[in-house]
DNA sequence: TAGTTTGTTTACATAAAGTTCACAATTAAA
DNA sequence: TTTAATTGTGAACTTTATGTAAACAAACTA
């Protein structure tokens, strides 16, 4: 389920917009202000934003470019009380995606949100996340919320990524070896045992997820999320 | 340069929207119906499509429908008469990214094009901003700030260009090979390497971006700005 | 509880990947 | 034509990843 966030001053408003999200589908989020929304956009893995232009403390705009320059690269849907052409130019240019013009149609809000996510999963597909990790299996890397994301060791990772697809799902070593070493390895099972211990290491106090060992059979994850 | 398409059986405004295009560097073709927008898109890579819905023959949606169909992954942008609910859903189901009403603002159309493109990562001009740093590419140069444009040899111009294109995209050295060098060169791998160790040299204490190894796959650049 | 099985951890060897350098070949400039 | 700049190569070198073996610890069993 996609996870949108709204950000609105105007209580009414955010909450008719929030049901229309929640009725097609969506997983909506609520923030303020723009200092509220940079908050759980650090815990959560939002996929995009709609957000007022107007708003106290931190405005459109200013979360725009917040967002833009922590590398947040989710589509982002301004909503401007007036439509002015200056307006459209700037945000643009700070990397805004689309406009609606209040009064806001909640049913044109559902369809740009759709168009803008559908543009935008054409972007990066091969991606796991679990709370507000996120596995890229691209470039093979691991981040955490807002963090610089981190590329680990090929096998670590593959183990990682296997584990979380199927969450709860226990692997033997032998299935493991066979789907990330190949069917014909040679490589000793104990093998699997040492990269789940460097797995555990690397993310031992993440609240994210954990590997647990299921004694006589073989590992799992489990999200704790 | 973007090769934008305009659908229009409109003469007048084929023409002003072919102007407005070109003066904002993109490379305009035009088609007066559906069909024979397809007719183009066969022969040319075009990388946005602007079509009116009334046309004759085929008409927005069927031409829009055709070009999804036929995997034409490329933003559409629709023109419509008026401002009706039913059309905008109608398109956005279809797999249409974006609307314009008419009487079409031409700046707006320039904006939303760019959005539209910078969306599908197709973003790439002909002369490239990070931060303070400025890559002009018909003169194969980089400036910082205010200070003297240097002229770089040809090959790690290229390279940081590609790079600084998709940042935070990573590319193997095979793609680079195949990018920049061509399809069939039969230069050795290693050579990548010899470049970017060149390019690092060069401008391994600029604030403003860094080469980044991602062992096992390949380089990315990352904006430090 | 002692012994057995299973899982964890450590240190190390080896392999794989990336960096750097000196130089040769090529191209462009003076 | 001479000189300088650019580009590619191969080898030495550095760093990182991976697998193994053995010691250690925990859990089960009789």
């Amino acid at each position: 389920m996609f996870k949108v966030l709204v950000v609105e001053d105007d209580g009414n408003l955010r909450k008719l917009m929030s049901a229309a999200l929640k009725q097609n589908g969506y997983e909506p989020f609520t923030a303020e202000d723009g200092e509220a929304a940079l908050d759980l956009l650090e815990k959560t893995s939002i996929d995009i934003v709609i957000s007022d232009i107007m708003m106290p403390n931190m405005d459109g705009y200013e979360l725009t470019t917040s967002l833009r320059r922590a590398n947040f690269e989710m589509p982002i849907l301004l909503v401007t009380a007036k439509e002015s052409f200056e307006d459209k130019q700037r945000g643009f240019m700070l990397g805004v995606d689309d406009y609606m013009v209040k009064p806001i149609d909640v049913n044109e809000m559902i369809l740009r949100v759709g168009a803008l996510l559908r543009r935008a999963k054409m972007a990066s597909e091969h991606s796991l996340v679990v709370g507000n990790c996120v596995l890229d299996y691209d470039a093979q890397s691991v981040r955490f919320g807002a963090a610089q994301a981190e590329t680990i060791p090929q096998k670590e990772f593959l183990l990682l990524f296997k584990l979380l697809s199927y969450p709860n799902k226990i692997f033997t070593r032998r299935q493991l070896l066979d789907e990330l070493w190949g069917m014909e390895s040679e490589v000793d099972e104990r093998t699997v045992d040492v990269h789940i211990k460097r797995l555990r290491e690397r993310y031992n106090s993440n609240p994210n997820f954990e590997i647990i060992t299921v004694r006589g059979l073989g590992y799992k994850a489990v999200k704790l999320v």
